[in-house]
DNA sequence: AATTTTTTTTGATTTATATCAAAAATATTT
DNA sequence: AAATATTTTTGATATAAATCAAAAAAAATT
């Protein structure tokens, strides 16, 4: 089996792109850059950014956690869980696109860089070390998606949860112990499946001895068995 | 309901990056990415890369049709299907990374450009308007990517197939009615269901006078329908 | 501290779709 | 043209997971 199949869980839901590079600008564009920046708070549950909305900037999340999401009527599906210090509206950045095509909400209180877009683009057009970075970050960001699609579309409830619970403790927290911030209706969206099968899936893993779960921490046991677990699907 | 929501259909499996722009190249760039390009046919069934293989070139797709797919030891996930004139391995242009995570196979004769990796990421770093082309390019087919997403996750099996047919129409075929050189297995793999429910939802669209379908051509009778089925998933 | 509201868990039922099995249709080889 | 192999269709059954419903637990409010 290749490395990338074998790595398919830590793929699956956190972006590692931690050096937004603004080393690479000149003093001027990166002057540029700051004039038209602002820095804004979020508090938890607000939108950072709306699917559908006119993409008039670039979001740098600095602090806190945010979820990107497709919605239409009915369905929700959780794109990327985005940790600090990542870049979102990439995807946006091509001709003729003027729009976000998710929407980015705060789990938690957040902080943010918003970049005018028309400058983030001019200084893309002007610097090519700058404009190849992006084009890495995006492409790191896009092999993440790639991961989290084939997880939900080929995995099955035990094996997608696994994962998530593998991508918090590996790619958010750090830690195989960590607290629990999101509630079974999160980690549900997330994972992509009923509240009802998370629950049930809770219950067995703790039978198991596979994690450890109060109303406040996560904690993974046997990390092993569960990575075994996200494989096998 | 927003204008992207009610287009997830026909963002669902093609790309439109058609124009490549090597005219944004300098003459010496060209010279170099010239003398550095191989172009190479590949016959139905051949593979063009494969996951998890050493990314060393860019391929650029110029005839023919080509799915890009990831797989596991049982399972396989068409991420895209590629119609000419596109561009293949963009998400292998980070650092750090050094492999394919797709592999891609011809579904019929094609040809293809093959660019040295190491020319193509040097030409990045020194062309701004190049590598913000690249971006670009690869920012539409992550876009693209979320809506195939979205539409497999979400949607079900009469949703997903309406889907496939619509974009097979508008996307690569760019006629209602079109050759039908892919077999019921191959639909089944582009729409993530099993075969019988390929030929139970054929059956069931011919019946209601949606599509005609013989051994060698599809006809779509009635787009407006189709596209309501995909909407509603 | 008692009450109300919300979240989580557990059990029963339903449902969409895969799988299994076999027949029909089509394509390929002899 | 006949025989064989492959693909497609149809029907029956199995299954994973959603939904429905209610109880239990936890959190918020009075």
């Amino acid at each position: 089996m290749n490395e990338y199949v074998s790595n398919h869980g830590s793929y699956c839901t956190i972006s590692q792109c931690n050096n937004l590079c603004f080393d690479l600008l000149t003093p001027v564009e990166y002057e540029l850059l700051k004039s038209k920046m602002l820095v804004i708070n979020f508090k938890a549950g607000e939108i950072l950014c709306k699917q559908g909305s006119f993409a008039s900037h670039i979001i740098i999340l600095r602090e806190g956690l945010v979820k990107l999401f497709m919605e239409n009527n009915s369905e929700k599906l959780v794109i990327q869980i985005l940790p600090p210090n990542n870049i979102l509206g990439l995807s946006s950045c091509f001709e003729g696109s003027s729009v976000f095509y998710y929407s980015a909400q705060a789990y938690m209180n957040s902080t943010a860089q918003i970049i005018d877009m028309g400058v983030f683009m001019s200084i893309l057009n002007s610097n090519a070390r700058f404009a190849s970075k992006m084009l890495s970050l995006l492409a790191e960001h896009t092999v993440i998606t790639y991961g989290r699609f084939f997880c939900l579309t080929q995995k099955q409830t035990y094996g997608r949860f696994a994962d998530v619970l593998l991508c918090l403790a590996n790619r958010i927290y750090k830690a195989d112990k960590f607290p629990l911030q999101l509630s079974r209706k999160d980690l549900a969206e997330i994972a992509g499946m009923s509240i009802e099968s998370v629950a049930r899936i809770l219950t067995r893993f703790k039978n198991d001895a596979l994690i450890e779960i109060t109303s406040d921490y996560v904690e993974i046991l046997d990390k092993k068995r569960l990575t075994e677990i996200s494989h096998k699907g």
